[in-house]
DNA sequence: CCAACATTCCAAAACTATTTGGAATGCGCG
DNA sequence: CGCGCATTCCAAATAGTTTTGGAATGTTGG
């Protein structure tokens, strides 16, 4: 057994992880996915791309283990292989803020500072939540909800929010989040609560974050 | 401004974070580079490739921001650019590792089950460390010791270790260690210092692999 | 069993990455 | 200055990835 030999075998295998969310369709395939199962259908309705093209990314990240696919009579239902597999992707999207100043120019562009709550933690945040003072709300589909979603959270998808506004506080701040922080649901459910007169405010944060950070989240299913 | 285009912006921005990561070699070299900074040409001795070849991969970090470059007279001094990357490789590592099976069958093959220490966690051997009930040995190359190593260890590469028996302890237990998990340095410490008769056991954590865990590594250059 | 449907397989075209050889650059020392 | 050295640039050969169209597979419900 000689060294390189060894060497390329292991280093081969890590590539193997690198290799599969080293294309941005597949980041955003698996940051879907880091939501809950999904089926190959609706991945391709919410990433916008061929239904035959996403098979096939998800062939690529299903052969690199990060994702395993189970059958549901006519569907096939995908899911991230592990909870590790969002904390790598929530890692992997630091490190790339971090150190890509496009990237940071971007987001800056994307995002109206002014939405953006700004100096409390991830724990104070909880904290208030847990009394009542803030009212933290999940924008994303319903589903994704019921997968994961941060502790004390209150589910309204972005598109029955308009609806069920009534249903909400006038006197308790709302903080909003949705997928992380490239999701944008978040954005609008804020610029929307904020021309009716609520106090809003986003978090850039998702389960993912969330759990990337050795916090806890509720489950509504097994 | 419309959303598909703005989505693939952001992923794209990551993705040259991991199409970087993808590559075997460079993985490896970032590794070695995890370690402390080192010159083109002494990457290509320890990778065992060729000059230009690392070159080239090198000029692939460089543009993802991963590593930093600095001139000192003839030499290219390169550095990873942020305790971060080595947390991801880190990170990177142990999704695979928990994913493939095919990394932890070649790493149980390579490894001697016996040379490992096992039961004790990072935090009991710290506080053994300190009590000087375990030699904590840092077994890699007295530049990378210098650079950062783990608390209160000791430096004796590998090629002097032989040499340099006679000063250590012949009663208290060895743990050795070196770059991480892929690296064989501190197993063939060890298999050496076993034969002489000492008590000696490797983890297979680095420097790298203790800060991504949240803990703290000493330093003895700025 | 057949029709409808979701998904995957296969092959071709377009594109991107890796490796190598040879030439060029940039620095320091005599 | 100019030689030697470390490194990078350029171009060509090779190998791999992404995307698309069309055909095939497997499953449910009639």
């Amino acid at each position: 057994m000689n060294k390189p030999q060894i060497k390329a075998l292991l280093y081969e295998q890590v590539a193997r992880i690198s290799k599969a969310l080293s294309s941005p369709k597949r980041l955003e395939l698996l940051e879907l996915l880091a939501q809950g199962e999904k089926t190959v259908e609706s991945l391709a309705r919410e990433s916008g791309d061929d239904v035959k093209l996403v098979s096939a990314h998800l062939k690529a990240l299903r052969e690199a283990r990060l994702v395993v696919a189970r059958r549901a009579g006519r569907f096939m239902v995908y899911r991230a292989s592990g909870a590790d597999v969002g904390a790598l992707l929530a890692t992997l999207r630091d490190v790339a803020e971090t150190h890509l100043v496009e990237l940071r120019l971007a987001l800056a562009q994307l995002i109206d500072a002014e939405a953006q709550l700004t100096g409390v933690s991830r724990e104070q945040l909880l904290e208030q939540a847990q009394r009542g003072e803030v009212l933290v709300l999940d924008v994303r589909p319903e589903t994704e909800y019921r997968s994961a979603h941060l502790p004390h959270a209150r589910s309204i998808p972005l598109d029955e929010l308009e609806d069920r506004l009534e249903t909400l506080p006038a006197d308790v701040p709302i903080v909003a989040y949705c997928r992380g922080p490239f999701c944008l649901m978040s954005e609008q459910a804020v610029a929307l609560l904020r021309t009716r007169g609520f106090r809003a405010a986003r978090i850039e944060d998702g389960v993912n974050e969330w759990l990337a950070h050795g916090l806890s989240v509720e489950r509504l299913e097994a």
